[in-house]
DNA sequence: ATAATGTATGAAATGCGTTTCAGAGCAAGT
DNA sequence: ACTTGCTCTGAAACGCATTTCATACATTAT
């Protein structure tokens, strides 16, 4: 392989000078300029970029810890991140976690070995405190409300917008309330958790455990859902949905056992992806991609901004009725 | 930050050792092993992995190239090669493409680069001949077939994929076949196109330009081609469609406009997604997670075998009427 | 007893580009 | 005429870990 240094003295130059073409750099003579311009294109030259991540400390390498990218409600920040990312210049390396909190660690251990400049957080499984010690080697920036615990976050405030679901459903007459999720525990899930819980105590409405339906993630797991609600001796009349392609799913195991939408069972989605326009489902829209953005944008400027909440809002459409 | 040299000092050893100690190299006494792991545990040493990446000449980086991660048939894939990265120890590097040229080519001068080992192009929009150019600079695997042309594939046979659903609904005896994609250009298109035209052109019917229906991609897309579809004056019995999300799209709404599925419109989709087992789709399996191990296995392993097809098989469910 | 192996260790070279510093040449400012 | 201040250039230091080579000692084989 050809190296700087060669091509330095075929231009006859010297290596620094190459360094400025290659940089760009002003103080460079057209002349020169052109001779290594010349010695580069014949000699094939091309940089080691191995070489300037070691000079500079940087790689322009930023990592994303994602617990899977096959979801929606992930893959959509995850674009949100990436366009941003090619703006900017920067490429993405992608830590698909599983919730394991080894890969997370790992993330982690690249941004202290300088693989990464910085990392963004999708969704932890790992402590406030091991991440707030890792802040040291570089900037982090999670995707849950950092409580100014000294970390970074763009976040949702999904207590609120859980409330607003509620509120939505309790102002539409609703009273018997359950809730579909992907998994109980994290930090997400918990302050949902809390808003339904402080939601039916303010109703004066007792807790049905099973009325908060776990482990639904995709369009398929719609079906269980819908069989599980059908077996209750006592059905919610609403359901909210932490996503809009388990409610999807719901609606299409519902329609199958003819079980009617809004009449029969209200449902209140989130993300506001295109299928819950194409079904008229009324859904809380949460600015995803825009929040893949501003993780990138967070990580990459040292604003001192440390939480910044995204806004969501609900739109009202056909699957909720007024009781 | 401390480096190598400062723990050698510390150590009162020599950075060879100390390389040693950090590398499993035998040839280390357990006295100097234990200085040494001594003065990293006080010093806080942490490796600088860019120092590593440019001495070793590698990276155990793998490029990506994916037209969009927002699409299960991609993510599919690409969940393969993520899995299976994470077994061998390496990490992926993503390149999202939108089928831009400039960023396809962006992955490829990385790998020249040596910022990645090798790079895996899940659907190209560049000429064979300038991936061909760069398959000096490390191992390139493409996800389609490579006809011999010298670089290395992993792919489906689309021809015989296509061929497989339109003999199905030949042998059911269909005649009036249209199809669903979502772009018509790239190489796994014209090979689909192919099969299509070849099938009209055996069983002697001609061809429908308004029976293709294109810009096919995701669930919502089904509206789009069913509304065409009611307005075409001479409608085709069977479609074939590409991914089962856009299958899923045209039941939904065959289901909203009262076409009977089967009866009035038989589907056989692609992908074999757990959708399609619930919506009681004829499919033809793809086993995209398989192919993306695959792909990582070839990128990997310095095997001679150039092009490796990958099967598929027919999944009768209940979405083709026998005519 | 002597040659041949194996174990253990470190100095120095290597991979390669960036940056600092010093210096030369030349034009503008006083 | 003399100081400033650019523009341009290159030598050398720097970032950091790996690898080669040489050396020393301890075993084992002949």
């Amino acid at each position: 392989m050809t190296n700087i240094r060669d091509v330095a003295k075929s231009a006859g130059v010297s290596v620094t000078t190459v360094s400025r073409v290659l940089n760009n750099h002003p103080y460079v003579s057209e002349e020169k300029r052109k001779l290594v311009l010349k010695a580069i294109e014949e000699m094939k030259y091309h940089i080691n970029i191995n070489a300037v991540h070691l000079t500079k400390g940087v790689t322009k390498l930023i990592g994303v810890v994602i617990p899977f990218i096959n979801h929606p409600y992930f893959s959509s920040i995850l674009d949100g991140i990436a366009n941003e990312a090619r703006k900017n210049d920067y490429k993405l390396i992608l830590f698909q976690t599983d919730y394991d909190l080894d890969k997370e660690i790992e993330a982690l251990e690249m941004l202290r070995m300088k693989q990464i400049d910085s990392l963004i957080i999708c969704s932890r499984e790992c402590k406030w405190s091991i991440i707030e010690e890792y802040e040291t080697y570089g900037p982090i920036v999670v995707c849950e409300d950092g409580e100014n615990l000294g970390v970074k976050s763009v976040y949702i405030d999904h207590y609120q917008a859980f409330k607003t679901g509620l509120d939505h459903l309790v102002n539409r007459g609703h009273k018997r309330i359950g809730y579909c999720i992907g998994r109980r525990t994290g930090k997400n899930s918990e302050q949902r958790e809390a808003a339904y819980l402080d939601t039916l105590e303010k109703i004066d409405e007792p807790v049905h455990e099973d009325w908060i339906f776990d482990q639904a993630y995709t369009i398929v797991d719609g079906e269980k859902v819908v069989h599980r609600f059908m077996h209750l001796v006592e059905r919610p009349t609403a359901l909210l949905v932490t996503s809009d392609q388990v409610a999807a799913g719901i609606l299409m195991q519902c329609s199958k056992e003819h079980i009617r939408i809004a009449d029969e069972l209200s449902i209140i989605s989130f993300d506001n992806h295109p299928i819950s326009e194409y079904l008229q489902l009324t859904t809380i829209d949460l600015p995803l991609e825009q929040m893949g953005k501003e993780l990138l944008g967070a990580v990459l400027k040292p604003d001192p901004v440390r939480n910044r909440q995204m806004p969501f809002r609900l739109i009202e459409r056909k699957s909720v009725k007024t009781l």
